[in-house]
DNA sequence: AATTATATTGGACTAAATCCTATGTGTCAA
DNA sequence: TTGACACATAGGATTTAGTCCAATATAATT
């Protein structure tokens, strides 16, 4: 088993690689940013992410957190998960996983599946598009919004 | 074969039939949209279908479109697409299908695929939630965007 | 044709995201 | 260790998506 500080260790550590190999700097706000963001489950917004850090980090702006997390998009640190409209929803786990997303309070959960894992994409649309990421999506009402009201 | 003008005919019906069941009066604005929307095979959102009305219906409002998606989209009429953030995407087809999403212009297409289709609801997901959607999304660069410049 | 409940309009408002530019700071080389 | 510079950030302005609201219009029913 890895320990926890080893696991945050490698973490940072492949944020500074990844930072230098694209020629960014490696500033406080990023390092914030990306530790938010990977010590979070919860498929956070942007506008999360800024308010989780403004409890400590009296200054920093919302354009920054937004920008950053596109960043980490761009340079592989991070996904943009599918949503319906509303704010973009960022996450940390760059494995092969699956979204279950409730249509009403919007949480979105992950699991694993490896039947899920395993779909092939079909010919035609392998020849026609260049494929970057495949997820099965659930849709539906999570365990705290199925009961008493709607 | 089924003719287009039964096709079209049918649409309406499903339509005015859906209104009815809710208690929803049949207006000249709800029929625009759901022919606009019912024509369409791009996914689009409710400015596209705003635009387009406009061009002969000089002054329905961007408000009812929007409503009236939503609307559409709670009594069955309409499916609301992943995206990625951005606006809500609409969808008119309701039969069981997956989708592609260009991450760079924004594309939605639509596939078939059976082996898709029979994917099963993993155990403990089904026990925790309800789901109303299943579907393959499969994300990456398409024809247009995949060659020239990046 | 009159009634009434529902729907629409258009402008105001809110929220998300991006743009802009003056200021600040990591990085690298001396 | 310092200095110079390219890159990054802050914060306010702007744009864009979506919703709210109150006055007006209209579909459905009689
Ligand atoms: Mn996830
Ligand atoms: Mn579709
Ligand atoms: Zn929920
Ligand atoms: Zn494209």
């Amino acid at each position: 088993m890895v320990s926890k500080v080893n696991e945050y260790e490698n973490g940072l550590h492949h944020f500074e690689n990844a930072c230098r190999q694209n020629g960014l700097s490696i500033t406080p706000q990023r390092i914030a940013i990306f530790k938010e963001l990977a010590s979070s489950s919860e498929h956070p917004s942007a506008a999360v992410i800024f308010r989780k850090i403004r409890e400590y980090y009296d200054n920093i702006s919302l354009d920054t957190v937004n920008r950053t997390l596109l960043t980490f998009h761009e340079i592989g640190l991070a996904k943009v998960v599918e949503s319906s409209g509303d704010p973009k929803r960022f996450d940390p786990n760059l494995a092969l996983h699956h979204h279950f997303r409730c249509v009403k309070c919007g949480k979105i959960v992950d699991f694993e599946n490896a039947a899920y894992d395993a779909l092939e994409i079909p010919r035609a649309i392998q020849k026609k598009f260049v494929i970057r990421e495949k997820r099965v999506h659930l849709e539906g009402f999570c365990d705290t919004c199925r009961s008493p009201d709607g």
